[in-house]
DNA sequence: CAGTGAGCGAGCTTCCGCTTGACTT
């Protein structure tokens, strides 16, 4: 038994420490926090100094038992959680959970999981905190505070099911901001001319004339005007100029290169990271810190004149600057720059490739290039074309890694220049003035999301990932892909002194993997920033930072803070509680040209949808669903409308009518019990599918189930059937589907034994040959009852 | 697989941050 038992948080961690402390020594990690407030009701004693309830967390009491027996045996405990905020509480509550003596137990701290790093904390320990944990508390509580009392304000005024939060409730906000800026916005055109020309060294190139034309008479006339003009060159500029690295890779930029080079989810990105970090390849993928090691430099120095020479290192320390960082943690590279190749599948080697590039291109030279600008006269004109070039004199980190970047259709691709002499005389090949339009504000991708998240110092590197998904959980927020649309643009060609116009067209606005507001989440969005603009404040988490870096440094009591916050806090979700009517995003479209009526656009009980007249009416009002891609902002009266026009009776098939409408899954096509989806891709619409159509997928899918039968059999009462799927052969039984084993027999040859053995005693359930058949008899009654009264009225 | 559409309010859920598995498909 070790006389020292030393705390970490995270278990991959305490390997590697362990190697470096010697058998003396035994390191153990808590998981994470161990405590926290109870999960199922606020658990904070508000009259008493806003005092928390902090208990065991369930999944933690395995790990508390285990650690407390050790350290009875052990004779010294070292607390070594992460120096940070959290890390320090999460100390705290160890300490207290294992009954020590706060004021005596050992506190240390590393930043970096080397020999030297950890031997110095060894050396030099401290004692806990309680300042630091003290903030740590006072951001709990005010967390707890705003999601346990604004949940409950939206699903009254709402819709059951919803949540706010200080950092989820934002990142909508910054989503529904983003959109509506969008639909605001008015695309612009413009005329951008672009000359090619030759000179002596006979090798073409292009140049972009000084000024756009707002409209296409002002760039024809002056396409007329430079018809039979001379050109030449009538200045040159050449500038040295340098590129440097970007900083090694923090969870936050991590997530945004994933995305951007590999189309990863932030999720996924996280996911592959932590099995690299599990296998020691990478250090900890959790981090806001750009710091990189001593000896981690050293390696990449070592490595990159082993692989480039010494003119390409270039050792440096970055310093982080994004707001609110902690630094616990170094920032996420390869614990051995040696392994350029890591990583046990081809996503781990992906991203291991990634990170092995972006920490080794950190340590290397700028790369040194030289720009050159000429600029060209027109001798009957004033303006002037400038074309410009780059060369790269020396490439340094870019012979690694290139950084890629969100708007790459905005960047002007500058290539080379051919060599060009001042005065030199330019033949002209053809001059170009296209219609070039304006692009509306990008919509925001998961990892663009949380770069803003991070500028504005809202959520933290473990959080990241989870927020983004919490929001699309509860349905504020979907990520889809969008068609673009088609639009026509204007291209005038000067060329031997003939000018020639054409209309072309092109597709715009197609949208990949973006993130886009639902309506849930503007009626949320709108409903919170009208009542609680406090917190919706992009400002908010900045501000009770602040506060929480005082109490911190002990110039702020936690209770003033939180009474301070609450009192105006609470008084407000009172009010809106009492006050504030039931939101449903109500909208009103036009009137029913048939009915008269009003057509409206609201949420229901089930979600957006549109109606035409009102429930007060005489008449019932008429339901139907939004068309695919719009939400109450966008649909017309048009849209709706149509939408009332489903189902469609599209013709007959074989006696019976065939109707179109819109379900759950899409758009499909009715025949009796036979349901068809449309197809997708295939050109059909609901609203203008021909009878011809509709047959053939009706008849396709007639065909589809009549084939997926393969087998049968009857298992008391029971039907066991040995089905053909999307995926192979499998087994239904009693509405569960079973696989069939590989290696084994044919689905084709599968006997009843067989199936009972696949679907196993267990599922195949209570209805056992010992029971009466009488009692067996009862719930097959009882089902069919159930299934014929809708469940959900009440 | 493919429907629905009100409101009261019992009972359940809800937040952010720190960590991994134990579960399904």
């Amino acid at each position: 038994m070790a006389d020292n038992l030393v705390i970490v948080e995270s278990p991959a961690k305490s390997q590697t420490i362990k190697k470096f402390l010697g058998p003396d020594y035994e390191v153990k990690a808590s998981f994470g926090h161990v405590v926290d407030l109870p999960q199922k009701s606020l658990g904070i004693d508000i009259e008493n100094n806003f005092q928390p309830q902090y208990e065991v967390s369930p999944d933690k009491k395995k790990v508390i038992s285990e650690l407390k027996s050790l350290a009875k045996n052990a004779k010294k405990v070292w607390i070594a959680t992460d120096e940070d905020r959290e890390g320090e509480a999460i100390g705290r509550h160890v300490a207290n959970q294992l009954g020590l003596d706060i004021k005596k137990t050992s506190r240390i701290v590393f930043h970096e999981i080397t020999k030297d790093a950890i031997q110095h904390a060894v050396a030099n320990p401290r004692t806990l905190d309680m300042h630091l944990v003290d903030a740590q508390q006072a951001r709990r509580v005010l967390d707890r505070l705003v999601g346990f009392e604004l949940s409950p304000v939206l699903r009254r005024k709402i819709k059951a099911g919803l949540s706010a939060g200080r950092v989820q409730s934002v990142a909508v906000r910054l989503i529904v901001e983003r959109e509506r800026e969008i639909q605001k916005f008015e695309s612009e055109s413009s005329f951008k001319v672009v000359g090619f020309f030759i000179g002596d060294a006979k090798q073409p190139f292009k140049a972009e004339l000084s000024k756009e034309f707002k409209t296409q008479p002002e760039a024809q006339s002056f396409l007329e005007e430079i018809k039979a003009a001379l050109y030449n060159i009538s200045d040159i500029e050449v500038k040295p100029g340098k590129k440097s690295p970007s900083a090694p890779f923090t969870t936050s930029t991590l997530q945004q290169e994933a995305s951007r080079k590999m189309g990863f989810p932030v999720a996924r990105t996280m996911q592959v990271a932590q099995k690299l970090y599990e296998a020691g390849l990478i250090t900890y993928m959790r981090t806001d810190s750009v710091n990189l090691s001593e000896t981690a430099i050293a390696a990449c120095q070592q490595e990159i004149t082993k692989l480039y020479g010494k003119d390409y290192s270039k050792p440096t320390n970055y310093v982080t600057k994004s707001k609110g960082s902690q630094e616990a943690h170094e920032c996420i590279r390869p614990t051995h720059m040696e392994n350029s190749v890591a990583g046990a599948d081809p996503q781990e080697k992906k991203l291991y490739e990634l990170i092995w590039k972006r920490t080794l291109a950190s340590q290397m030279a700028p790369a040194e290039v030289e720009k050159t600008k000429a600029t060209i006269d027109i001798s009957t004109s004033k303006l002037k074309f400038i074309a410009t070039g780059e060369v790269i004199k020396f490439e340094g980190f870019l012979k690694v890694y290139m950084e890629s970047h969100d708007d790459e259709d905005d960047q002007n691709q500058e290539g080379m220049l051919p060599i060009l002499k001042k005065g030199e005389l330019l033949t002209m090949q053809s001059i170009l003035a296209g219609q070039k339009f304006k692009n509306h504000p990008p919509r925001y991708t998961e990892a663009s999301l949380v770069k803003k998240l991070e500028e504005l110092g809202i959520g933290r590197p473990s959080t990241y990932a989870p927020t983004i998904s919490t929001i699309q959980k509860r349905g504020y927020v979907v990520k889809e892909d969008r068609p673009g649309e088609q639009r026509s643009f204007v291209e005038m060609i000067l060329k031997a002194g003939q000018i020639t116009t054409e209309t072309k067209k092109q597709m715009t606005g197609a949208e990949k993997q973006k993130l886009f507001p639902t309506d849930i989440g503007m009626v949320v969005t709108d409903f919170l920033v009208e009542h609680f603009s406090d917190i919706m404040d992009y400002n908010f988490t900045a501000n009770v930072e602040e506060d929480f870096d005082k109490i911190a440094e002990n110039q702020l009591q936690r209770q003033d803070m939180m009474l301070n916050f609450y009192g105006s806090f609470h008084a407000s979700v009172v009010d809106t509680m009492g006050s504030a009517e039931r939101q449903s995003g109500e909208r009103e479209l036009g009137i029913d040209p048939v009915s008269g009526r009003k057509v409206i656009a609201r949420i229901g009980r089930f979600g957006p949808m549109v109606q035409i007249g009102h429930q007060d009416d005489e008449e019932k009002p008429k339901f139907a669903s939004l068309p695919a891609g719009k939400n109450i902002e966008t649909v017309t009266i048009e849209d709706a409308l149509k939408m009332f026009a489903l189902p469609r009776v599209v013709g007959m098939y074989e006696g019976k009518e065939m109707a179109a409408a819109i379900g759950r899954f899409g758009p499909y096509i009715k025949r009796a019990s036979v349901f068809a989806s449309l197809p997708r891709d295939a050109g059909y619409d609901v609203f203008t599918i021909t009878a011809e159509q509709a047959e053939t997928l009706v008849k396709a899918k007639v065909e589809q189930v009549q084939n997926r039968n393969i087998s049968a059999f009857d298992y008391h009462g029971k039907q066991i059937e040995v089905l053909k799927g999307q995926y192979g052969p499998y087994i239904k039984f009693d509405k569960n589907n079973f696989k069939i084993p590989k290696g084994g027999k044919d689905a084709t040859d599968l006997t009843l034994e067989d199936c009972m053995a696949i679907i196993g005693p267990k599922a195949l359930g209570s209805d056992t040959p010992a029971k009466s058949s009488a009692k067996s008899e009862k719930p097959k009654k009882k089902a069919p009852v159930k299934k014929a009264s809708p469940k959900k009225k009440k």
